[in-house]
DNA sequence: TTTTGAGTTGTTCGA
DNA sequence: GTCGAACAACTCAAA
């Protein structure tokens, strides 16, 4: 019988499209799929609490899919080299197949995994697929490398390998003795309290097969109107598959591939389908920033912002955002969507963002942190590079003068507020005139609303023209 | 080397 | 209520 392979799932919980494991099944030999919960490597950044729960069901998916095909899932927990090296010499492994990861974290990670097994003599081989495109094969035509959106887009999209993806083995040889694993229940990845993610579970079903029955629902209705309706967070006119590709439950690839066909089969929404794939594009660009210019997660792309002066004020202001208690009712509608849901709609994060930034003066890396610990969706690059982008200090960042004023925002993307009082019902009787400002109401409205402005709802934390006047005058600051 | 066109997502003010 | 201009200047990418 040929010699074991270790098949290391890190970010990548599939077995569709997944390059590592299906060369390791034309081995022919055993092999050995394996997930290291690793918080000890250096630069690794801890999961965030939601997270955790998704990664927790996902792992249980995975191992489900994978007994299903005649395998199993081995699970340990430590330094992602030291635990390898162990697992290679349990089972005589030969081979180390994994995705390639594409954080600052995962590369120093596979770089040691690939030291300590080329001494042993144990091949190591690294697969692409977590991207559509490998960073390195992205440039200029001077050979620089892209920061600025719409030209990296033009010419990585032009690159991007349109074949349809591999299906998902049948069947995956298995060892004759397994390795001992560790119970996914003890990796110490459940909520704390554990009630607290029962609404996200009420949300939400991790795993590959539900990622797929996610995209066929997508792309069976919602992707038509796509192009507007996803500004709209009242209606579910998104993909919502964000979680699914934070863990590699679903390749970009697959998403380009049946997205693409379903454009060629029908005319009626090449259009939705086109703005879908851009905003896969988006992702895919602040992997490549990330990758190319790391030194992005702790410091503005634009170095003016090194001497912004963020605000040291209250912190009351920073908790009262985060419990989603600002008094501006689209803004603490999405922080409570967030906190029930670990999920936010994308027109509301970059209005609670702005808000962090520029109308409460706070360091984005306060809300990046925010966002890291409470979206099921945490994506190391695309969470910064987007902070940044917010803060206006990313590469190809918003004018200093875009400052979202969130009551204009509410009432042209949720006019009837309908989004507004599913999250934030101590408003629901308010009428959609009043429903986005409810502090300029008249006395005889929220009495019949039943709302006491300072009791059952906040009164606005800040004095908004004041404070777009004091972010435009710091933004001026550090002009050259 | 120099030039040129362009750059996700907005707000406010005054006519 | 609607509309257009102002809000800055800078840097990127390609020709």
């Amino acid at each position: 019988m040929a010699s074991a392979t270790i098949v290391l799932f890190s970010n990548t919980l599939r077995l569709a499209d997944n390059a590592a494991l299906l060369a390791a099944v034309v081995t022919r030999g055993p092999v050995i799929p394996v997930y290291i919960f690793d918080e000890q490597s250096p630069k690794v950044r801890p999961l965030g609490a939601a997270s955790k729960w998704w990664l927790l069901q996902s792992l249980k998916a995975l191992r489900d899919d994978l007994r299903r095909c005649g395998s199993d899932l081995i699970v340990r927990s430590g330094n992602t080299t030291d635990c390898i090296a162990k697992l290679v010499a349990e089972v005589g492994a030969t081979g180390v197949f994994l995705t390639r990861g594409y954080t600052p974290a995962a590369a120093m990670s596979e770089q040691s995994l690939h030291e300590m097994l080329e001494k042993k003599n144990v091949q190591c081989r690294r697969f692409g697929g977590h991207l559509l495109l490998e960073p390195e094969m992205v440039r200029t035509k001077t050979d620089t490398k892209y920061t600025v959106f719409t030209p990296f887009w033009r010419t990585a999209s032009e690159l991007i390998d349109a074949t349809e993806p591999q299906p998902a083995p049948k069947a995956i040889p298995a060892p004759e003795h397994w390795p001992t694993s560790e119970a996914i229940d003890s990796l110490g990845l459940e909520p704390k309290p554990a009630h607290w993610a029962e609404p996200i579970a009420a949300h939400w079903q991790p795993g590959e097969v539900a990622a797929r029955e996610r995209l066929a629902d997508f792309l069976d209705g919602p992707v038509q109107s796509y192009k507007q309706a996803r500004d709209f967070p009242a209606t579910n006119a998104t993909s919502s598959l964000s979680p699914h590709l934070a863990f590699g439950e679903i390749s970009p690839r697959t998403l380009w591939f049946e997205a693409k066909k379903h454009m060629a089969a029908n005319e009626a929404i090449v259009t939705g389908g086109a703005h879908f794939l851009r905003e896969l594009g988006w992702r895919e660009f602040s992997a490549h920033l990330l990758f190319n210019f790391p030194n992005m997660q702790s410091h503005p792309m634009r170095e003016q912002f090194n001497k912004f002066p963020w605000g040291e004020g209250n912190s009351d202001l920073v908790h009262a955002w985060q419990k989603g208690q600002t008094g501006f009712p689209i803004i603490d509608a999405g922080m409570r969507q967030l906190w029930q849901t670990g999920w936010m709609h994308n027109r509301v994060r970059m209005i609670a963002a702005s808000f962090l930034v520029k109308d409460l003066l706070w360091h984005w890396h306060e809300g990046e942190a925010w966002f890291w610990d409470t979206l099921v969706d945490a994506d190391f690059a695309n969470n910064i590079a987007s902070w940044q982008w917010v803060a206006g200090c990313g590469a190809d960042a918003s004018p200093y003068f875009r400052i979202f004023n969130p009551t204009t925002q509410g009432e042209k993307f949720d006019k009837a507020g309908e989004y507004v009082r599913r999250f934030v019902p101590e408003l629901a009787a308010m009428p959609d005139k009043y429903i986005h400002c409810p502090s300029s109401a008249p006395e005889d409205v929220l009495e019949l609303a039943g709302v006491t402005l300072g009791e059952t709802y906040p009164k606005p934390i800040i004095d908004r023209k004041k404070a777009r006047a004091a972010a435009l005058a710091a933004l001026a600051s550090i002009k050259n």
